[in-house]
DNA sequence: CATGAATGGATAGCGATGCTGTCCGCTATC
DNA sequence: GATAGCGGACAGCATCGCTATCCATTCATG
C-alpha cells in the first residue's frame, strides 16, 4: 500500500502522514525504489493509534513520539516496561499538556523546583499517608504520585482543601479500575501488544472514565436536585 | 490591592494578569482613579482558579472563559446550572483540547457529522445499553455520553474493541465517584460556590483520579509482574 | 513510449494559542 | 518633584500541529 491509500483508509491527509513520518510517529515505509515506499497494516494500525492518542487522549505529538518509542523498545523486564510506559503518560495530564516548561517564574506553582510551598508540603504528606494506608507499592518520586500532589496542592490553593476528604473514596474506585485495567492488559501475550494495551488503556481509559464520571454526576445531580423526572 | 501585589501573591506575571483581564477571565478591578484600579480577594481567588484550570485541568483560555461565565450566571434552576457547567467541561477532553475544530476532513473520525461509521454505531448502542442498565437519568445527546461514544469508537478503531468489557467495572467506579462528588458539592450553600465546586471538582477531580489510577496500576503491575519487592 | 497523476523528500509558511514586551500618559508616594 | 508603579493599548513572539509548494522520480495507462 502506498501513502495515498493509507490516507484514504484512515482519513488522515497525505501531508499529515508525511509530517508524522518526519516526526517519527510512524516508521518509514519499505522502500521499493529510491523514491517509492510501501506501507503495511502495521502502519495503518499505528497511524490509527497516533490519531486516537492525539484526538481522544489529548497527547502532544512529542509525547506520542516518546510513548511510541517505549512501545517499540523491546528490552527490560515487563514490570519496568509497563511502569515506564505508564509514567510517560502522566505529565500531559499533570500540567495541562499545552505550552509547557515554564516553571521557573511561577513562585506559587509549587511543583518541581526549589522551595515547595505549604500546600505542596501538606499534599505530599497526605499522599504519602494514602499510599501507606493502601499498601500501594509505589516508589517515592513516582510521577503519578507527584501529579497527585500537584493536583491536591492546587485544590488547596483554590480554596478547596476539603476535597482531600474524598481521596479515600477516589482511591477505592481507582484501585478497582486499576485492577480491571491490569486484567485487561494481562490478556496480551506478545510484549509489544502488552505495552500498547497499557498505552491505549491508560490514555483512552482516562477519557472513558472521565466521560462516565460526568454521566454519573449528571445522574446523581438529577436524583438530588431535580426530583421531578427529567424532561425526556 | 493593585495589580503588582496580585501578581506577587499568586506568582502570575503582571502582563499575564492583564491578558486575563482582556480575555474576561478576570473581572476588571474597581477603578479608584481614571487609571488606577484596585483588586480584592475575589480577584485573587478567581486568578488562582484560572491558573488551576489551565495548568492542572488543561482547559484552554477560551473554555475557561465560558465556564466562568456559567459560574457567574446566576439564573436558572440548580440542576440545570450544574448540568450546564459540567457539560461545558466535556469537549476539552473529548477532542484532546488542543488545536481543535477540524472535523470536516477526517472521514474516519466518526464524531459529529454526517455518516457515522460502524464503530460509532456500535459504541452508541453499547452506551445506550449501559445507561439503561444503570438506570442513569441522562438525556439523549448528552455531551459526556457522546464523548464516551467517541472514546469507545476510537478504541474499537485501534483494535481494542475488547476494552468495552471493562465498561461495567468502570461505570461502577464512576458511579461511586460521582456520588462522592455530589456529596461534596452539596455541602455548598451559596449557589455561586456550588457551581464553582462543580467546576473545580470536575476538572481537578479528573486529574486527581487519573493520577490515582496510574498509581493503582503501578501497584497492580507490581503485584502481578514484579514478585520481588520493588527496589525501594 | 509518451503523458499525466501520484510519490518521496525537503522546506517554507500558516493559523491558533498563550503569553510577553514596549510604549504611553498618569498617579501614588517619598 | 523625582521615582516607581499603574492601567490600557497594541504589536510581537514561541510553540504546535499541520498545510502548501516544489522538485525529480516513478508508476499506471493508453
Amino acid at each position: 500500500m502506498r501513502i495515498g491509500e493509507l490516507s484514504r483508509r484512515t482519513g488522515v491527509p497525505v501531508p499529515t502522514i508525511k509530517y508524522y513520518l518526519r516526526e517519527g510517529l510512524l516508521p518509514a515505509g519499505e522502500l521499493t525504489s529510491p523514491n517509492q515506499a510501501s506501507y503495511g497494516e502495521g502502519h495503518e494500525r499505528r497511524l490509527r493509534l497516533v490519531r486516537a492518542l492525539l484526538e481522544v487522549g489529548g497527547l502532544s505529538v512529542a509525547a506520542i513520539g516518546e510513548v511510541l518509542a517505549a512501545v517499540d523498545d523491546k528490552d527490560g523486564p515487563v514490570h519496568e516496561l509497563l511502569g515506564a510506559a505508564a509514567t510517560r503518560l502522566v505529565p500531559e495530564f499533570g500540567d495541562g499538556g499545552r505550552g509547557g516548561g515554564r516553571e521557573a517564574d511561577s513562585r506559587a506553582g509549587g511543583d518541581g523546583g526549589g522551595a515547595p510551598d505549604a500546600e505542596t508540603v501538606l499534599a505530599r504528606d497526605r499522599v504519602a499517608r494514602l499510599i501507606e494506608a493502601r499498601g500501594w507499592r509505589i516508589e517515592p518520586g513516582n510521577k503519578a504520585a507527584e501529579a497527585l500532589v500537584a493536583a491536591l496542592a492546587s485544590l488547596a490553593r483554590v480554596g478547596h482543601g476539603g476535597f482531600v476528604d474524598l481521596l479515600d473514596d477516589y482511591a477505592e474506585a481507582a484501585e478497582r479500575v486499576g485492577r480491571t485495567d491490569l486484567d485487561y492488559v494481562a490478556r496480551r501475550v506478545a510484549r509489544e501488544d502488552l505495552v500498547e494495551a497499557v498505552v491505549v488503556g491508560t490514555v483512552l481509559g482516562d477519557a472513558v472514565f472521565a466521560a462516565l464520571r460526568r454521566m454519573a454526576q449528571v445522574d446523581a445531580s438529577a436524583q438530588m436536585f431535580g426530583e421531578e423526572a427529567p424532561r425526556a
